[in-house]
DNA sequence: ATTTGTTTGGCAACCGCTTGCCAAAAGTTG
DNA sequence: CAACTTTTGGCAAGCGGTTGCCAAACAAAT
């Protein structure tokens, strides 16, 4: 199946061009260090010889290996789809190469993947971790590290900027005559979850209406799904939740149970995950830039590779903003 | 951020251990070939030192990477969820780590990513090329190369078995009194597409059905949306469409020109991808075992590591079958 | 023409690990 | 106990690049 002709180095380049490897060397990553006519003379052998470069000698003396990891809970969780072709388009465009690693939504997993990734990468991106605060710390010691969606002191971070996107909702939901709303909550661990809800507590507030937080569920179909009970009996005419899964999850139960949205139950999610729209009623939902967030933790892991100091980076942040589809109406009188 | 305590190396183990760095590294990988009390020691001073093999420095004297890239078209696509994480939880198992590559639907992109990659990666699955087989025997002419769903001569490959979950739904359709069908086709080129549209043609005239063939249709929502007017034209009851994102868009598009599903219309999809149940009806669909075969081919691509000869390998073939959910129903009298 | 400065390209060490080869040590055998 | 085999561990040469240092070649300045 495979011919055995050994991939071309620099040495057979030299030898083809009569001069020496390092000259080949810096002909190639040097541009201007060396002679114009004999740089030339170098790119033509190269490139008659098929030549390319072999990223683990380089890597060697360099320590550089051009490779980032980029670790998410759960890789059929649409939510990071975005996110990782985001940060796939970035990196390769600066011919980073991305390694995309799963922690199956365990701590342990994501220890031993990391320790093995380790090695073999120049920085991490922690998309949703489930390390904790001291181990980020610990792991951002030993290589740069840039979290998604999350905040720990002395590392680099990229977060969207979750108040138009919720401003919005609470806005829309007020003009639409809601008075009670809900919000069904995510993780309690989650940074985002609180920055949502304290954000969401805060618009409602403000406008009026009150608002209750219905607590501990998992960010799934399922904790949408389980929630119902609650949103039921909390009374509420409106719920806003942690994610677009949970007001799936939420939106199928109510319709089994006879509670139709949005007439009876207005529904906003979050993220504006694929799928979101194939719903009956089409959920609305405050989108995301997760692309954006994605190539945004790239750029950041590629500038904390240059600093000079070891300050921790903030990725300019992206905004959310609310999508209206069908999920919301007017509030029953 | 970052301390600068160098990762500690072989040698640093050879010191405290008060061996020649050989002999560690001989300890460290070849059990049994020196003495277990020196192994032992050896052991026991790497731990201490926190050691950490450079996958860089291994890599140079092997040129085993243990890496492997896998291409899919595109990302954020849904149904290649499962194969990437199939793919990737059959890679760690064994210690190699996984690189995830997309080529955006484009043969050019999908050619310069694999260049840029393959000097660093040991193997090479296809998960949905764009190359013609001409440009797949040449890469795989570099590097082992296992495709996923599709055939090239003298290539490794894992496909499905498409037959079971076919005959299933052609006989489902029979059995609630469909006599006319349809089939949405996805890319002509396809492989798969050909595979599935065969057996159908040749189960539905088994069953002694008509079946019509409506063809050159993009494999996404749109391309579903904008086969409806085809589908009715051809006056069938039901139809198989190439894929679930084509069979929603169809279905969406059906539901907003007053056709019900599944009253008037029955829809099966291919895949089961995320979301094919958020739908209203929920998409009956012939689920695909995406995740074993993307195990399945990274298995495949260790064994032709090691295979002596160059004989192309083939993945045992996993199963598809028939999931009944909303989208079918009796055919309209 | 001499001094000084700048290009340019070669030399060789090094990055960290693997491995063929060899010799010392230990174990077998008759 | 000599002769032979096996075990064990050291030596050193790579793997394919990068890069500090140096000297030759050339250019500019005095």
């Amino acid at each position: 199946m495979r011919v055995n002709e050994k991939a071309a180095t620099i040495y057979d380049i030299a030898k083809l061009a009569g001069v020496n490897p390092s000259t080949v060397s810096r002909a190639l990553t040097t541009p201007g260090r060396i002679n114009a006519t004999t740089e030339a003379k170098v790119r033509e052998a190269a490139k008659q010889l098929n030549y390319r470069v072999n990223p683990f000698a380089r890597a060697l003396p360099t320590g550089k290996t051009k490779t980032i990891a980029l670790m998410v809970a759960d890789i059929t969780n649409p939510v990071f789809f975005k996110l990782v072709r985001g940060a796939e388009l970035a990196a390769s465009e600066v011919g980073y190469t991305l390694v995309i690693a799963e922690s199956q939504e365990s701590s342990l997993v994501e220890s031993a993947t990391l320790e093995r990734i380790l090695p073999s990468v120049d920085g991490v991106i922690l998309g949703t971790t489930r390390l904790n605060d001291d181990e980020i710390s610990a792991l951002n010691q030993q290589k740069p590290v840039v979290l998604v969606n999350r905040k720990v002191d002395g590392v680099s971070d990229v977060v969207p900027d979750n108040t138009p996107g919720i401003a919005e909702a609470v806005k829309h939901l007020a003009d639409l005559g809601h008075k009670h709303l809900a919000f069904v909550a995510g993780p309690a661990a989650s940074w985002i979850n609180t920055d949502r809800w304290n954000l969401l507590m805060k618009n409602a507030v403000e406008l009026g209406m009150t608002i209750a937080e219905i607590s501990s569920n998992e960010p799934t179909l399922e904790g949408g799904k389980g929630a119902f009970e609650r949103v039921r009996a909390a009374g509420v005419t409106a719920v806003v939740t942690y994610n677009d899964l949970m007001a799936i999850g939420l939106l199928r139960e109510a319709t089994a149970a006879g509670v139709r949205v949005p007439e009876d139950l207005s529904i906003i999610g979050f993220d504006n995950i694929f799928g979101s729209d194939f719903t009956n009623p089409p959920l609305s939902t405050i989108e995301m830039p997760l692309q954006k967030i994605g190539a945004e933790a790239v750029e950041t892991l590629l500038k904390s590779f240059v600093a000079e100091d070891d300050e921790p980076m903030h990725g300019t942040t992206e905004v959310t903003s609310l999508l209206v589809r069908g999920s919301t109406a007017k509030a029953k009188a």
